[in-house]
DNA sequence: TTGTAAGCGTTATCAA
DNA sequence: TTGATAACGCTTACAA
């Protein structure tokens, strides 16, 4: 088993100094073109690759992005990675993702392990146990010891950086807005605790669509979900016996979920309820019948976030103190579930 | 915008040596109860975190394991994330993930990059990519430069290294009896084209248990597809006017596209036509009606493969020449796809 | 044209 | 009990 080949190695081998060797790696012409030549014939020979950890003590940078989600198995999350990836390979650096589980220890010991050492700079969304907490004492400090962070989608107001966010309530209201246009009176939504910043975000827009048609909020057509992986007992009970014409779900599960529940007490999706999720993921695509759903282009969120982390880690310092909130607009994708076909 | 505080700091600010810093921080007890209460007081307070660039330069060793798989937006491979997560955490080691795209050239260009510092060991699938081309220098390369690699799931029997797999033939096998015995005959298989290994093992299995049915293979039957994210068009066409009463089909999407197909053609599934899929993801679990799948168990598979690697890295290399193929159970998931209602 | 030496942050060995 | 020094692999002034 060989050892990997180190410019110490190759420098015995031919002779010269360590200097030379690495000068002559990068063609430098203070070294002669026979010297050059040797040299990178034997590197190459020797599959000779630079120690990338030596030059990120050296460079005092190790060109890599942290990004770090709350669950790794969600494909919204995974689409965000997409496009950060994409944007770190153009501009040559290295993605480390991690994920928090939504756990806020997790999440803290993720931020710190690469933050000492391991990567330059943060694309955050952050656990939900953080959001409940409160507690961002880690984001805080990665920031004041000199490492940029861009938080998306789940987003923190109160800690001052770049963010890349849709506008959740616009996009909630968009949603709810189309329902009431294809007749739709009786809505009922199926969010999230309030804690959760998207969650809220979007039953606002939906309450926000409703005054403006003159609908009275109606505390019955409210459900908010803490445990979202086992909603559909919860969805169950709320839906059962309850005379409604729409459902509107802030997630992809929520809907898919309220789909099936409606199916089994005999009710037509869309003719007797309609249904537009949030987030356009397999899940909607793939349903029989297919989802009407407000589209988070995660994609983009990715690469916008990547490009304002890149800028701040490249850009002059002077620029340092300035931070940007980027919205991506949402919009929405008519599927069958909101297809009425009678009426 | 403080900078990471380091040793030197520390020594100079305290005036004392930067060993005795380094000595006191870890409770030498060469060190005097005095400087060790001083120093570890001094570094909580400006939040010292030793570097681990520099420690990894120093160990010779970075303690973590780099995950390479051909998509990160795809439920099983983020599963199998989960699990190598897992045990990675608990032996203190940190997680890289990076996706290939299926394309060879990346899968190459994020090894290089890992192995050059950044991991000690890997996990990988390979590509589509690569298993067309059979080029394998990358993780020959790896290896030889002292790396150790498990692959799983997309395995290279060429390559010699510890494999973790799952038996697909048995898996395909398994699915095709259920067919079988619930009294489908015309079974037609949904599967991938022969250089993707596992689509073949699966192809290979569906036939066998064929076979063993005094079922004649039938070429009408079997629909080889190359382009899966495009598959739609393609199953249409295949189970347009086609008599069969099951499909089996190798991946999930495969599966959710026949039954959508099927709905579309009037035929009711289970009954007219039974299926059943593979890999036990999300759209399976949440169709209606429910499919029937085969599980991959991808959190065991990445739990095995991490403990596999950790072995290696952590064991004595004398048993550094031996490789084992460890091999997770499949089995069926019985849902509303199969449950014929008549007969 | 080539080589020496310092430095990135740490730890370990040895000397004081 | 403390400190100087070398080493990990690399780059880069500076000296030869």
């Amino acid at each position: 088993m060989k050892q990997k080949v180190t410019l110490k190695q190759i420098a015995k081998e031919l002779d010269v100094s360590i200097s030379t060797v690495s000068k002559a790696l990068k063609d430098s012409v203070e070294i002669s073109l026979d010297t050059r030549q040797k040299v990178k014939a034997f590197a190459k020979l020797y599959n000779y690759k630079p120690n990338n950890i030596a030059l990120s003590l050296k460079n005092r940078k190790t060109k890599t992005i942290g990004v770090i989600i709350p669950e790794i198995v969600h494909h919204f999350f995974t689409t965000v990675i997409g496009g950060v990836e994409k944007v770190a390979n153009e501009k040559g650096y290295n993605v480390i993702i991690c994920s928090s589980n939504n756990s806020f220890d997790k999440e803290v010991i993720n931020m710190e392990m690469l933050a000492s050492g391991s990567a330059d700079g943060f694309i955050l969304s952050v656990a939900k146990e953080t959001q409940q907490k409160k507690d961002y004492h880690h984001i805080e400090e990665t920031m004041s010891q000199g490492m940029p962070v861009v938080l998306f989608d789940r987003i923190i107001d109160e800690v001052v950086c770049d963010k890349v966010i849709i506008d959740d309530a616009k996009g909630a209201q968009t949603a709810t807005n189309h329902l009431l246009s294809i007749g739709c009176k009786k809505i009922a939504i199926l969010t999230t605790v309030d804690y959760i910043s998207v969650g809220k975000l979007r039953t606002n827009g939906y309450l926000r669509a409703l005054r403006a048609y003159d609908i009275p909020e109606n505390e019955e057509f409210i459900l908010k979900i803490e445990d979202i992986d086992n909603c559909e007992s919860e969805i169950e009970d709320f839906l059962k016996n309850k005379d409604v014409d729409a459902v509107f779900a802030v997630n992809e599960l929520f809907a898919v979920t309220a789909a099936k529940v409606l199916n089994e007490q005999g009710k037509k999706i869309p003719d007797d309820v309609a249904i537009i999720g949030f987030t356009d993921g397999i899940l909607s695509k793939h349903f029989i019948p297919s989802l009407t759903t407000i589209s988070q282009h995660g994609e983009d969120m990715g690469v916008r976030a990547a490009k304002l982390l890149i800028d701040k880690l490249e850009g002059d310092d002077a620029l340092t103190e300035e931070y940007r909130t980027v919205i991506i607009d949402t919009n929405l994708i008519h599927r069958q579930s909101t297809k009425k076909t009678k009426e």
